[in-house]
DNA sequence: AACTATTTATAAGA
DNA sequence: TTCTTATAAATAGTT
């Protein structure tokens, strides 16, 4: 489509082919654009030139990353979805995990009570029995043996800290 | 190009959007293709049809992903591992929160006291003292009033259940 | 799917 | 480079 038809084969002379890359480019990036428009399409294209030089084109309402992240969804098989999936599960793993250590807290603090039994709540409070005896013990030898060097020792947050650590 | 000019606009009749969608889409893969030949360019294209089909192209001697690749290169950063770092820094930071919950889970239960200030055994031994009285109280109430209901509530774990749920 | 009147893209020249 | 234009190619509407 021009003076003389041409055969489809690499253009050798290296400003030609340059020539050429840049009218055709910018003709299949205003065919995308228009047939995004026309047919409610996503298109994303990404162009190297020989030189290195890069161009792209996506349609408006995504980008590049979420036409990507669609099409890996639909060949099935993706490392990075299967990756990020992967993680996804652990992450909400943790915060269920997060969520139970929470409540288990709430329940040696005395709160949070109305879901347990009754063989549950003697449990608990054998248990909690128990460990007050051991902080007992425990502060009566501190309180016996206290040096300089107690005081500087890092420390674990206590009472009620753990509220500062939210997830959203 | 074609019998009148059309208006660069979505198409409204579904069937003619999807006939214009398959003749402009092999249109534009024929454009990549011969561009890639004759300028000796590096094309990936990736299309998604108004109804969810989608087909794609890219250029001989390497993939979708290559090109993806690459263009995260030029782009200088990455899309997919900057979200990638993004999960891993919140999965440590659940991590954290966990493992603080965890300690303090402990030294509820009178372990792990060492690295504890007298000041701080003493928050605590009031705390646990004041807890072991909430739980007594309540044990007592579900005593005195316990029924088939009470039996039937699902409930939360108890007493060490939080070492089930290690993570690596 | 084919056809074809037209529009559009572009190769070569300026 | 950018513009021009003759011509090849694409395609809208039709069958």
């Amino acid at each position: 489509m021009g003076r003389g038809k041409i055969e489809i084969k690499r253009i050798e002379n290296a400003t030609n082919r340059q020539v050429t890359y840049s009218k055709r480019r910018s003709g299949i990036m205003k065919k995308a654009r228009e047939l995004t428009v026309l047919c409610d399409a996503q298109v994303a294209i990404i162009m190297f030139s020989s030189t290195g030089k890069y161009h792209e084109f996506c349609s408006t309402g995504t980008d590049i990353k979420g036409i990507f992240d669609r099409y890996q969804q639909a060949i099935g098989t993706s490392l990075w979805i299967e990756q990020y999936e992967n993680m996804q599960r652990t992450l909400n793993h943790l915060k269920d995990i997060n969520r139970n250590l929470r409540t288990e807290i709430r329940q040696r603090m005395g709160e949070d009570l109305d879901a347990l039994e009754f063989e549950e709540l003697r449990d608990l409070e054998q248990n909690v029995d128990a460990a007050l005896k051991e902080v007992r013990q425990r502060k009566y030898h501190v309180i016996t043996t206290q040096t300089e060097t107690y005081k500087k020792k890092v420390r674990p947050f206590l009472n009620n800290h753990y509220n500062l650590f939210s997830i959203n």
